[in-house]
DNA sequence: GAACTCAGTGAACAACTGTAACCACAACCG
DNA sequence: CGGTTGTGGTTACAGTTGTTCACTGAGTTC
């Protein structure tokens, strides 16, 4: 389907790979503000300034990281608002999935949520601004569901962000509890929570509020 | 009412709160991972020794703000759950309280956010156990509340934990827009989102799950 | 096959880091 | 008052950092 690349562009991308993976890995321990970029190199084993190849500065590297790993949320949002079932069923389908995209992917949930709120500028901007993307289109999934006529613009905006950030905060929650007893806990608290704001969502126009 | 503080530990404690203060002055721009020990001397105008005479290191430094920031935040909880009306007013009251801790200790907020999910372990883990006690406090104070009558145990920790996380990301909010048309769109958010939990705690038990 | 491109190397740089040992001197206590 | 305590200062060390520069040599192109 695409081009084949030269020997020489794959290289460099292998490279590439290499390097976020490495920081990637390291970023486990520490913030993105504190990772040296000879710290990078080392760990895949290249001279520190075959970093500059590459990268113009750690930062670079981490609105790199944000887009992979963001993009590989993607799709799990699209399967979630694309799921269909009753309210019970698609919530506890949401969560599992959650629960799945953070055993496939625990280093990327890790980064964002380490560096949505972290001491490094641009990588907070490119994630609040692809988060936003993301509510964009469960604001859209939304506007199309029966349950939301009559829903005001603002409010299924609203609504919209609260989800994103339940499935943020529930990704970060798993990952501090991958196995056992602790995990089952916070699955049914994810549970818990979608089912409350699906209440609400079911009776936000009963009080006359809506417009 | 406290015993005076001899001279030398008064000067004492003024060196560890200029420490203090200064380590949160830089942790603006940066995480606590990469928060240099000389750095926060440097600025304090003392020598790099002198910090040991305070803290064994940046993280327990760390751990120290943590107890400083949440503690600041703990009276404002007890006002919120404390505050009485109906749902309207006690939710913008809330949001209010919220926005006013915001201005007046945006350091602190910054930090929170920030290290709650930050590369230092210890730190991590002492921002979760304060939530985790802020949560139960207003656990107590819900099931007071005689919406709550016929809520289960965990259904009221859920709930409780939900508005803990709404506090500290409303507040996050407010810092990154602190004046002007954008604070006033985050303070419209905020009152939705608690206005949907309070409608979904209304409705909580109309299915039939309860128990 | 010759000319060119460019990912990665190696050495060197000034600046920085945490921490150890020792010292000065003001505050404290008997 | 004299001896002790302990905060903070000074100096020094061994490592680390980001970045520069000139370079090599394999992949590419004509």
């Amino acid at each position: 389907m695409s081009h084949t690349l030269g020997v020489r562009q794959a290289q460099k991308q292998k490279t590439r790979r290499a390097l976020l993976d490495a920081a990637l890995e390291l970023l486990e321990e520490q913030s993105l503000s504190s990772l040296g970029l000879r710290e990078v190199t080392r760990a895949v084993g290249v001279a520190p300034t075959a970093f500059y190849r590459h990268f113009r500065s750690i930062e670079d590297l981490g609105v790199a990281l944000v887009e992979e790993a963001l993009g590989s949320l993607h799709p799990m949002i699209r399967t979630i608002v694309s799921t269909t079932g009753d309210g019970e069923e698609r919530i506890a389908r949401a969560v599992e999935l959650i629960a799945g995209h953070v055993d496939a992917h625990p280093a990327h949930v890790r980064f964002i949520a380490r560096e949505r709120h972290g001491g490094v500028q641009a990588v907070r901007a490119a994630i609040r601004d692809q988060l936003a993307l993301f509510a964009v289109e469960v604001g859209e999934a939304l506007a199309e569901d029966p349950v939301s006529a009559g829903w005001g613009e603002e409010d299924l905006v609203m609504l919209a962000q609260l989800y994103v950030d339940q499935m943020l905060g529930t990704a970060s929650l798993f990952l501090e509890a991958p196995v056992g007893e602790a995990r089952e806990r916070v699955f049914r608290m994810a549970v818990r929570r979608l089912r409350l704001i699906g209440t609400g969502r079911a009776h936000w126009l009963d009080g006359g509020v809506g417009g």
